[in-house]
DNA sequence: CCTAATTTGTAGCCTTGTCTACACTTTGCC
DNA sequence: GGCAAAGTGTAGACAAGGCTACAAATTAGG
């Protein structure tokens, strides 16, 4: 029964092409946001204090060690890192590399944000977050926009 | 050896409980994005259809049809949504006033980006992502910006 | 130097989210 | 009305990301 003909409303869908290949674009961001925030966090550790243990990386990230040790075991299988045993974690050029892109990122969201009028430390919660789907078309727009207005 | 008095450069780096923190929040948002999506999805094609069948909701949001019919138990279990075998889904109450919600607030996140440069396609692309992450406080702001500028 | 605290590593276990493969209903069409 | 196609459901596998509990190594104090 229903929908005879479906003549109704129907407001404006995307295509089911399209829609899910954002959806699927959605999936790979999260997919690598882990990542991203543990090379970020690694080398601001680095820069910092001269170190990173698996420790401090686990407290910064509020998880217990032994899942930030399994994710830095990742981050090695995926070539960003590398560590001895008991000797600390370090970055290979490419995480750092990686580490640098996500930074600058991390800090044009959080100004775009703050620029439009978001409390800068909900800026900086929310930044963590959205930081890992925001494309580069839409960075260079960000930055056009800061520079600008 | 290394840092016998960290006295170096130490760039600002937030607490460690803010910054768990803020890492926490961003983990959770992740965890109902799914869900958020799918109800959205579903309140779509129930609207521009009349019913939204496993299938369809696979194919639009790109997996295979297995998955969505596991999601789709998953939005039963936590009340969300409703089915009965070979009939369709359909949101509760609940259900249907959370789409709503994650409608509105897709919306406000794409005017947003449009609004400071970002193509609108990119925009549509970016913000199926980066709405899983903005907060009630961000989406004033981005309001008020709408409205004011 | 020895011992105790800390850090690190490992070994299960659980949940989510994804897939493929197979079985069963329902639908559509001649 | 019956058969093929399409849709639906279930089962089993896997990877990621989380946890707790325990074992081993390192570091720090006395
Ligand atoms: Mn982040
Ligand atoms: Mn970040
Ligand atoms: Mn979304
Ligand atoms: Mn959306």
């Amino acid at each position: 029964m229903a929908a005879k003909m479906e003549r109704v409303a129907k407001p404006q869908m995307p295509t089911e092409a399209a829609q899910a290949h954002r959806f699927g674009k959605a999936r790979t961001a999260q997919s690598t946001a882990l990542l991203e925030d543990y090379v970020e966090l690694i080398s601001d550790l680095l820069a910092s204090s001269g170190e990173a243990r698996p420790t401090d990386v686990a407290r910064r990230f509020g998880v217990s060690h032994a899942t930030a040790i399994k994710t830095i075991a990742r981050l090695k299988r995926e070539g960003l890192a590398t560590s001895k045993p008991y000797r600390g974690v370090f970055l290979t050029q490419e995480g750092e590399a990686l580490a640098e892109r996500v930074r600058a990122r991390h800090r044009l969201v959080v100004d775009l944000l703050v620029a439009v009028g978001v409390p800068p430390d909900c800026a900086e919660a929310d930044a963590e977050g959205i930081e890992h789907h925001v494309s580069d078309v839409a960075l260079d727009a960000f930055r056009h926009f800061l520079a600008r207005r």
